[in-house]
DNA sequence: AATTTGTAGAGAATTATTATCCATAACGAG
DNA sequence: CTCGTTATGGATAATAATTCTCTACAAATT
């Protein structure tokens, strides 16, 4: 079983675990978010769930979207344009950020963020909840394609 | 000389040396932003200055900041619901942000930083030109007045 | 199948920011 | 100092992501 088919019937099961009613825009929301490998914006969603359901609006995406938020299933990388969501690692991590593709990778740096969260708190006595780490600049195929 | 005064005698400097012309609304909002200690939004510099300028126009603090930010003189932290800036050390730093009071503080972190954005590069082949990097939680006051 | 109640969809509302347009003020030249 | 050029300020409209409101309908449970 693969990994977006495993994640997508977490989702469901929490879903279905939960007060919440399992509709089949919700079903196809989360089938496509569990697939999804990237970083998807409300919008991109909405324009790949508009293929299978022609009648789905962008409120609804926003709405799950928040629902899924409220479960701890998915995390906000709430960006200055639009906010862009991470249903894979529903918690925070760092980003890397292409100017140019604006792919979204994620920073697999856990020890790193560990130490720096460990020595704001010493440092400065501030207690932290979350956080949003985003590095922007130039990922390694658009390095490659100089110019 | 204050900090503040250097400062903002080092922005009408540069003002003054481009192209750009010294309005009454310029200087003003530069005083401001030099004097300011914290990381003053754009509806907020604009409150401040209407108490001077009553006819100074909301538009022309984001043109202004605008300006500001083209000579690398202001850093803008943008956050979701609006952006932050601080003049006084316009180039990407760590914030930490407290959730209860909405205080912004700097977050000294020169050298972590610089290990973490070393790792990215490394770790990923990724060309880091700049970061925003958010913590978010509660602040030394807000801890103690806890409740 | 009937009943209850949460949810989808349409569209308006909100809010930060940006664009447009023109009268006017800044500033260098004379 | 005065003038003339031109950038800039102010008013207002436009933009765009997100949220709100309302109602018909569908999901779950019996
Ligand atoms: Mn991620
Ligand atoms: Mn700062
Ligand atoms: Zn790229
Ligand atoms: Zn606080």
């Amino acid at each position: 079983m693969s990994d977006s088919q495993a994640r997508f019937e977490q989702l469901i099961a929490k879903l279905r675990t939960s007060e919440y009613r399992l509709t089949p825009q919700r079903v196809e929301l989360i089938r496509l978010i569990a697939a999804s490998d990237g970083h998807p914006s409300a919008s991109e969603l909405y324009n790949q769930i508009k293929v299978q359901f022609p009648t789905m609006s962008l409120a609804t995406v926003y709405k799950t979207l928040d629902l899924l938020k409220e479960l701890g299933e998915v995390l906000e990388i709430g960006l200055r344009d639009d906010s862009h969501y991470d249903g894979n690692k529903p918690y925070p991590h760092p980003h890397l950020i292409c100017m140019k593709c604006q792919k979204i990778m994620d920073g697999e740096l856990e020890l790193a963020v560990k130490n720096i969260v460990q020595e704001v708190e010493q440092n400065f006595g501030f207690q932290i909840l979350k956080h949003q780490l985003d590095f922007y600049g130039l990922c390694p195929d658009c390095q490659k394609q100089k110019e």
